[in-house]
RNA sequence: GGCCUGUUGGUGAAACGGUUAACACAUUGCCCUCUCAAGGCAACAUUCACGGGUUCGAAUCCCGUACAGGUCACCA
């Protein structure tokens, strides 16, 4: 068997999407699970719709994800160059197409555009097909030739016999077999001389040997028009691996013109690539055993073609926040605090130790952008009304908060050595002391120190953080609350 | 409209003719607990879009219907 090869094709137009980085990811996974190679190839055969920066954005988004390409326009390889406007200037893609002109699996068209449309709306209406029936294609050799020389605007198109049937398979989809006469015929070289994506991608799949085409689902029904224009040439057809889209809702794909999460707003928002990267991978797969964390690593060695679904599977935010709480959890102390140190940072005063509240947080953080709700009070307590103090689960009231807030008070300001045990304790013994039970005493300090119902870690540790003096301030300025 | 493809709970999904229809997210409840989380436990589809058929037996095979998506661009 000879060496897989897979690519990743996209068109420099955007941003990434995440349907599109899924695609990647598949591609992949299929090429290093047999230890094969992995080609990036850019699409650019649309010079209108080219974006500033698009090419960039790719490299980026793959390198973030740590999907390496063993070969791309930017790392080289044997089978340059990469960028498909650079191979039309090397003729590549004109050649072939008079090849297949010569041999009659192609033939020059002349039509207008607004000529086809015309047709087409005329077979709209009866039923069948909006197949378009191109005159140009019983254009006699001499007739051509005058055109040719009188310098009209051509294109090259496609020339299917309308006769018997065309069979594929596909690794996802299994065998599908459709009749060649509903076979569109399509272009393979605009008026403009660049190659459309449909014949650019054949010629390119062959010429840089790739074994699997690892694509959408939105190209199944093309595939056989591929498969002619593989035959026409004689090559041999590869795997074709048709992926399920990735959904909005049940209606619409994700799409970036919508608004939907692009790869790059997901990492903006504090989503970690390898999170993204695992939950996607789930979108449209599943494993053979009861796991769902999965490293790229870990996925080329289970991921499992036969495995893919068929039908379009629905991104779901809320599982990927649950899915990036995971990772943050599971990370190490240091990684995980360099990640979170900057964000703390953002809000929150240096001269309150950054490590203990990004361990407060560790628990709690499901997206980086969370962190900032989380640590607003340090640097000045939330404003809050003292009905913040009515509590059912602590049974406490303004009354009562009151109560407890007097007796912690002097309580903590004689603590001598302020730490975590010390401050606990400290107010342990109280309620004790007071037959109420910690919560009661504790709740009321903790929204006296925060203004807030609910805070990373509980009285004791805000208070740690905050240090004896601040404490003391902001429980004086509590009590000065209840006049 | 023609053609292609799909349809298991709110979501991702498992099951490859015989299970109480896994598991995970979400949701709800309980436990733990100085709040919130995290963690633990439990509940959550008498049913696999619907209707027929094949079979001792069907979510799994066949046919039809409905619904959904894709495609029919000098876009990819």
């Amino acid at each position: 068997m000879s060496k897989v090869r897979t690519r990743f094709a996209p068109s420099p137009t955007g941003y990434m999407h995440i349907g599109n980085l899924r695609t990647a990811l598949y591609a992949y996974l299929v090429a290093k699970k047999y230890n094969g190679d992995f080609i990036l190839r850019i699409e650019d055969t649309d010079q209108n719709r080219l974006v500033e920066g698009a090419t960039d954005i790719i490299y980026d988004t793959l390198k973030a994800c740590d999907l390496q390409h063993d070969e791309g326009p930017d790392v080289g390889g044997d089978y340059g160059p990469y960028v498909q406007s650079e191979r039309m200037k090397a003729g590549i893609y004109k050649d072939y197409a008079l090849r297949l002109v010569k041999s009659g699996n192609a033939h020059y068209c002349f039509c207008k555009e607004e000529d086809i449309e015309a047709q087409k709306k005329n077979a709209g209406p009866d039923g069948d097909s909006f197949l378009y029936k191109d005159p140009c294609k019983n254009l006699a050799e001499d007739e051509i030739r005058k055109k040719l020389d009188n310098n009209e605007e051509y294109v090259i198109r496609q020339t299917i016999v309308p006769e018997g049937t065309t069979t594929f398979t596909d690794e996802v989809y299994g065998d599908i077999t459709v009749n060649n006469d509903e076979l569109d015929e399509m272009i393979l070289l605009k008026s403009d001389g660049f190659p459309t994506y449909n014949f650019a991608n054949v010629v390119d799949d062959h010429l840089m040997e790739i074994t699997d085409v690892v694509r959408g689902k939105e190209y199944l029904s093309s595939t056989p028009k591929y498969n002619l224009l593989y035959e026409a040439f004689g090559w041999d057809i590869p795997r074709y691996i048709h992926c399920p889209p990735v959904m909005k809702n049940e209606h619409e794909k994700l799409s970036k013109r919508n608004g939907d999460a692009s790869f790059q707003d997901l990492v903006a928002k504090g989503y970690l690539p390898e999170a993204i990267l695992n939950y996607i991978a789930l979108l449209g797969w599943s494993p053979n055993e009861e796991r769902e964390i999965y490293s790229v690593e870990e996925l080329t060695k289970v991921f499992d073609v036969k495995r893919i679904n068929k039908s379009g599977a629905i991104f779901d935010i809320e599982k990927l926040k649950w899915m990036n709480g995971v990772y943050l959890r599971n990370m190490d102390d240091d990684s995980y605090f360099k990640l979170l140190e900057p964000e703390i940072a953002k809000y929150v005063d240096p001269k309150y130790d950054y490590r203990a509240i990004a361990k407060a947080l560790k628990d709690r953080v499901m997206i980086l952008s969370d962190v900032e709700e989380m640590v607003d009070f340090f640097n000045e307590p939330k404003d809050y009304s003292i009905d913040l103090y009515n509590n059912k689960k602590a049974k406490t009231d303004p009354e009562t908060a009151r109560k407890c807030l007097e007796l912690a008070l002097p309580a903590l300001n004689n603590i001598e050595e302020w730490n975590n045990d010390t401050i606990f304790s400290c107010l342990a013994s109280i309620a004790a002391d007071n037959s109420m039970k910690n919560i009661t005493l504790m709740y009321p300090v903790q929204v006296a120190l925060s203004g807030k119902d609910r805070t990373p870690g509980g009285a004791t540790m805000i208070a740690q953080i905050l240090g004896k003096d601040e404490t003391i301030k902001r429980l004086e300025k509590a009590l000065e609350k209840f006049e």
